[in-house]
DNA sequence: ATGTAAATCAATAGTAAATCAATTTATCTA
DNA sequence: TAGATAAATTGATTTACTATTGATTTACAT
């Protein structure tokens, strides 16, 4: 770690416990997994022992870790708001990549089979969205998303938070506890073969999820259509 | 047990607790069944008593294992959930579905991209296992999996259990406690489509798993292909 | 005054092995 | 059949060793 360079920044130990915090929010390490030991996470961080136990106290003080003599250092938890990847599977084919969204419309849908997987009435009205899907800045696959219009009868485009399960954190009022994704192979429908610049009709991975609320409501339904020369559906699973 | 490769692991008694667990949830332990006693059964995990008890303890304390003195280790009841097969992830349209395979070939093998996954030098031979996989009796998919040749040199089809990860664990000196499944979509090898009922080069889902060992080794690789029509691969999350 | 680094030593936990106690189960005998 | 005995099996404790974090001190830089 640099000694220059320093003036106006963070000290140390702050940074390198934002550095596990984002590591921890990112899912690679998982709640229940053992840290490596401090002297070697220090020495591969490389900084001092001393600080490094300073940034895994303040992880601790988050709640985040669990601290235990003699044995080691354990992911408790992932943190609260940071994680909004938490349920994001598509990788790039080396791995990895930051994800981010683009919506491209915005409308009131009346499917017939969203609603049945959605389980609401056939008079109740849903929003569809339709985004674009990027990891690295790469348009990597297409999405389709449905949920209840009656959540919010004036949904706006410049009003929707990128992560759409921090806008229903935020804006609705409950969030999203667990999701069932279903792996299909099918051809694409024409806005999605158009946008990723394929030939009309391509079979391609299509991932099909259903997301109960921490209610146990089914609160979404969506489609992912994804490029396997892009990217990939990644699975682990201990 | 090794002393070294320990430092992402967890504790070794937590690790065979796991292992325990997730016996019971596949079933090859019932209800109600006594275990092999604790000398025997230390001995075929590699383990001291004294570590296999703690991980005992463990489970009984989970609910699963009634430990009675004098007479030996009873499984009380299955693991809640219903992840009976951990690492399976197959099922049918409708949901669920009891898993068999039947193996159909083995060979030794010399597939370049296969050692590659597995990480294994250019001159180290591996088995080349070829399956058909079924739910509820009815063909769903068909998987080629690769693994060391050295583990056994003269693996004879009659060997194999239908369960390979219990294979690896009582023939083998290792288990498989964590599988990184990626999911593809591509033109299906000519065994495939055959055996499947397929036209020749079909596209369809491509599962492209590996498996590490207790260890941290990767030790297995394999390819999945299923019929959409007959199966899906599900990922629930939370 | 605070942060960083490095070096101690202490305290706790995990693994392994051995011993004996307590309990159950099986076997033998009258 | 009943009772005594032996054998099998888990329970509890101890010891030894190693691995890992906890806490303290010292030094130095900003």
């Amino acid at each position: 770690m640099e000694k220059k360079n320093r003036a106006k920044q963070l000290p140390l130990f702050i940074q390198i416990s934002e550095l596990l915090h984002r590591e921890i929010a990112a899912g690679h390490w998982l709640p229940g997994d053992r840290l490596p030991i401090e002297a070697e996470l220090a020495t591969k961080l490389g900084v001092a022992v001393g600080t490094l136990r300073k940034a895994l106290k303040k992880l601790e003080e988050d709640g985040l870790l669990e601290r235990k003599q003699g044995s080691g250092n354990y992911v408790k938890r992932a943190p609260d708001g940071r994680a909004i990847y938490q349920f994001f599977h598509l990788e790039t084919l080396t791995g990895g990549g930051i994800p981010s969204a683009n919506t491209l419309s915005i409308e009131v849908d009346n499917n017939e089979f969203a609603k049945q997987q959605l389980g609401v009435p056939e008079d109740q009205q849903l929003w569809c969205i339709k985004r674009a899907r990027y990891l690295n800045r790469e348009l990597v696959a297409m999405e389709q998303i449905w949920f209840k219009h009656a959540h919010d009868p004036n949904l706006k485009p410049e009003d929707l938070h990128e992560s759409l399960y921090l806008h229903y954190r935020e804006q609705f009022s409950f969030w999203i506890s667990r999701v069932e994704d279903e792996i299909d192979c099918d051809s694409a429908p024409t806005w999605v073969t158009q946008q990723l610049g394929l030939t009309e009709g391509t079979v391609m991975p299509q991932v099909h999820r259903r997301s109960w609320s921490n209610e146990n409501t089914i609160e979404e339904f969506s489609f992912t259509w994804y490029d396997p020369k892009r990217c990939r559906y990644i699975a682990r699973w201990h």
